[in-house]
RNA sequence: GGCUCCAUGGUCAAGCGGUCAAGACACCGCCCUUUCACGGCGGUAACUCGGGUUCGAUUCCCGAUGGAGUCACCA
């Protein structure tokens, strides 16, 4: 078999060389160990917590060290491809704070390393294709979805591994008559790596490969035996051809990707062989995993799980910093000592290593982003959180916008309580924050807790609010208005001192603590709040003066 | 089913031959306290099992078990 001719037969078209895309595509000039990362997603319009996991191992590594990072989008599939769906991606992850230095972007390629969308480089990926089957290394398949269906039936009544593959791979041995023929007939075919695992040999003498991986170290498995399609009959290469031509080409570095790939890395070391290339280093990292109903772990999933969709954090408010925060928790297992030790430094600060990652799938964990975030919160001001707030009732809130009108209230209303030495936590995520100060808003005001049972029991609640109105003086400092609920609790026959009424219940009606809830309920309508007194001072003495009469 | 990966408390995890087996979240209790928080102190709770190797295994090897992933002209 003349394989210059059945190359020339089968891609006419193709006259540019390998060579020709090598000088096209030089080795980039970097410093000294920096890393060439790339985040390849088709453009399906849905990303999720995996995906942005994923990407942060990518940004961190390329732009801690000099690197690149580039976007990259794989659409040889056309039918996952969805209108707009760059965009997304691009305007989902920069919310996150991933930015990309090179690729597709919305208003076309960013780079020298293009064309950066699979769809639009069929010409490259034939190029090579085309190389491969003048070696010898490849060849035209015509078997047909029944050929193979019956094919795998024998496999499975012969117990045999199920594929194509050695004597299985009819159409290896097709002449080039054979094959011209068929061609002319207008038969469709793919294009298969020719495989040289031989399934004859027993299991032990079959050879294996040795892989260093970033995250697993050595990885050690049987090497690929099957004659995996690289070309389709379309003639767009599969997810492995183009991977090992782009990556290539594009001259990554590192490639980061979920462990679901694992299982074809054979493929992929077997294809750069046969190109005669060096391998990237890769990363496969353990996938975020989630609990389903059945109490199981399982890997995230974009159709059961659209909670874990990433816009469901932007809908829910989580701020970005929090994401992040979190995510290196549980991406690095030595972040969270490190922030400890350095709680003020920049999270760009950290060194994040491929070496601290977990091989073990991590169960997404709600119960830990909501800690992260109440002190990721902590340390953004006033203003920055009510332009964040705003940012994001805009875009999911709108009939909350009034909130906004007056930026200073609402900025000591954040502020509340956020000093000191003993700050409170109290802001988590947007909608979450816009519930909790709801009742600073007279038309989101509303009595959502009882008042407390020892107050109501004796029939004191109107009491206690009309004392309290009638000493009522705004202009009080703290001291002195504590001291007239005080008054007031002894007055009525309430302990001063919580302890004293745990420690002789049959004398007081209660303590200061059901007085201070009554009045508590009144204005802001629940048992749990801030300091009274502070809330009063941004209330104002006027709807402060009016939410207690209501109850009198 | 074949192949691959993984295996320390409810969750995330330190550990890399000798530890009373860290820490964080969650949970519980106490303290502080005008409530709620915050904070402080304390507590419940773990090396999947069985063989080796070794003076000694959570740690190394093998096997089993369990969980996950993957077996496409999808990525």
């Amino acid at each position: 078999m003349d394989y210059n001719k059945l190359a020339e037969l089968l891609f006419p078209h193709i006259t540019k060389t390998p060579e020709d895309y090598e000088a096209l595509y030089p080795e980039r000039q970097l410093p000294e160990g920096a890393k060439v990362t790339r985040l390849g997603p088709s453009p399906t319009g849905f990303i999720h917590l995996g995906n942005l996991y994923g990407a942060f191992v990518d940004e961190r590594l390329a732009h801690q060290s000099g690197g690149t990072f580039f976007l990259r989008i794989e659409d040889t599939d056309d039918k996952r491809y969805v209108e707009g769906a760059v965009e997304i991606i691009i305007n989902s992850l920069r919310f996150f704070g991933i930015n990309f230095d090179e690729g597709a972007t919305m208003e076309g390629d960013m780079g020298s390393y293009g064309d950066y969308t699979q769809s639009n480089r069929g010409e490259i990926y034939q190029c090579f294709a085309k190389k491969l089957v003048s070696e010898g290394k490849a060849y035209p398949c015509f078997l047909t979805e029944d050929q193979i269906a019956e094919i795998r039936c024998q496999q499975e009544a012969m117990k045999l591994t199920p594929g194509i593959y050695c004597q299985f791979a009819k159409c290896r041995v097709l002449t080039y008559e054979q094959i011209e023929e068929n061609i002319k007939a207008g038969m469709p075919y793919v294009i298969r790596l020719k495989s040289d695992g031989d399934m004859s040999l027993p299991e032990e003498q079959r050879r294996r490969i040795h892989v260093q991986d970033a995250i697993r170290g050595i990885l050690d498995m049987p090497a690929n035996d099957q004659d995996t399609v690289i070309l389709k009959a379309t003639g767009i290469p599969t997810y492995h051809f183009a991977h090992v031509v782009d990556d290539h080409l594009m001259r990554t570095t590192h490639v980061v990707r979920g462990a679901e790939w694992l299982p074809s890395l054979p493929i992929h070391v077997e294809l750069f062989e046969k190109l005669g290339w060096e391998p990237p280093i890769y990363c496969h990292t353990a996938q975020l995993m989630k609990l389903d109903e059945e109490g199981n772990k399982r890997k995230l999933s974009k159709r059961k799980d659209p909670e874990l969709s990433l816009d469901y954090y932007r809908n829910q408010g989580y701020h970005p910093a929090a994401v992040r925060e979190y995510l290196l928790t549980i991406l690095n297992s030595n972040f969270e000592e490190w922030r400890i030790a350095n709680p003020d430094a920049d999270i760009d600060e950290f060194e994040f290593t491929t070496e601290k990652m977990s091989t073990s799938g991590a169960l997404f964990d709600l119960n830990k982003l909501n800690d992260i975030s109440k002190d990721v919160l902590l340390k953004i001001s006033a203003a920055d959180l009510f332009d964040f707030l705003k940012n994001w009732a805009a875009e999911f809130k709108p009939e909350i916008m009034h909130m906004f009108d007056d930026r200073a209230y609402l900025e000591k209303i954040l502020d509340i309580g956020r000093d000191g030495a003993k700050p409170r936590k109290d802001h988590i995520y947007a909608q979450q924050m816009v519930e909790n100060i709801s009742y600073f808003f007279d038309d989101m005001f509303k009595i959502e807790d009882s008042f407390p049972a020892e107050v109501e029991a004796a029939g004191d609640t109107a009491a206690i609010l009309t004392k309290y109105l009638e000493t009522y003086d705004h202009s009080d400092d703290q001291e002195t208005w504590f001291n007239k609920i005080r008054a007031i609790t002894e007055e009525l026959g309430y302990a001063v001192k919580p302890k004293d009424f745990k420690r002789n219940p049959d004398q007081y009606k209660g303590h200061v603590g059901h007085v201070s809830t009554v009045i508590r309920v009144a204005l802001m309508g629940r048992q749990q709040s801030p300091d009274v007194w502070e809330i009063q001072q941004i209330l104002g003495e006027e709807r402060t003066r009016e939410r207690l009469s209501r109850f009198i």
